[in-house]
DNA sequence: CTCGTGTACATGATGCATCATATATCATGT
DNA sequence: ACATGATATATGATGCATCATGTACACGAG
């Protein structure tokens, strides 16, 4: 396990990513609050929910696309159950499970907070950076998420 | 739905950009923990106490410095202390202050663990990137953090 | 000196994240 | 039909993050 040092670009780089979404997040997080009464969970959530046809999603379906664990977001769907924002109800085809819908009040909240959120992340962030700066953030992200979900299922060796 | 407010491009680095932190800072943290008895926010306490000449540090400095609330350190010092990898002694020179110390336990803990967090962090993120690649990354980094910056404290009239 | 105000830090209460486990249902082999 | 194991979700316990507030000291004005 010798591992290297990082040289001072390495450490530019990674210094600044960490610190960019810790000062990042807290400023996203600011702005919600101040035009919302949704934290950035609720707004997850419910964005997700908007964004499907029928804004619909299966409890498990939606904890894996948010990388959540079930448990986190069950926990999280009762307290938004509890304002009204959304609704759980039997799924249909398989009586274990439910199915996580939006409340009228819920497409109000997500509709009147949106276009507030997509303009703080324009301006703390989009707008300030380059196409060419997008573009290769972009393709960062996805070498290492390309990684990443290799490192998480590098199963296939389970036989001894 | 997001695409209706970024275009393509845009849309593709700031989903990348969050789902990358998200996975990339839950493999951090599982690594940590497979060797070593740290969570993260142990970790980054620990390595800013090894991390200056004499290894102390005043609670509220480390506080500003990390980005964390007072508070919220205050409380993780004394989870810390408890484990015995940190001291607080009075601060000689304020006799409100605290100075946090590493105990030989603490400064064990951060060299048996830091090897392998970097070596952790170049094989899931650094070593998978260009030099180009990190130098655009570090580059945006700044720009973001000193637009942020400059929004948390736009307070110009502070000039002497 | 002492009064008022600000600063450094701690702490109790509350809400959220995570872990282990419970419950209900489904799926499959016998 | 039944046992067995897997899956979908919920929930209680515990630890961490945050908020409001408390305590102690500092510092300057009168």
């Amino acid at each position: 396990m010798t591992s290297r040092w990082l040289n001072n670009e390495e450490e530019r780089a990674w210094r600044g990513y960490r610190r960019l979404f810790t000062l990042l997040e807290a400023q996203l997080a600011r702005d919600l609050a101040d035009d919302s009464d949704l934290s950035m969970a609720d707004y997850t959530v419910l964005s997700n929910l908007v964004e499907t046809e029928d804004r619909r999603w299966r409890v498990t379906e939606l904890a894996e696309y948010m990388q959540w664990s079930q448990s986190r977001l069950s926990h999280q769907l009762r307290r938004m159950e509890e304002r009204g924002l959304v609704l759980r109800e039997q799924a249909p085809d398989d009586g274990r499970g439910s199915v996580v819908t939006l409340t009228r009040d819920g497409l109000h909240a997500i509709a009147a907070a949106t276009p507030g959120h997509l303009a703080a992340v324009r301006k703390h962030m989009i707008d300030l950076l380059t196409p060419d700066q997008l573009s290769t953030l972009a393709d960062i992200a996805e070498t290492v998420l390309t990684h990443l979900e290799g490192e998480a299922a590098p199963d296939a060796s389970d036989a001894r």
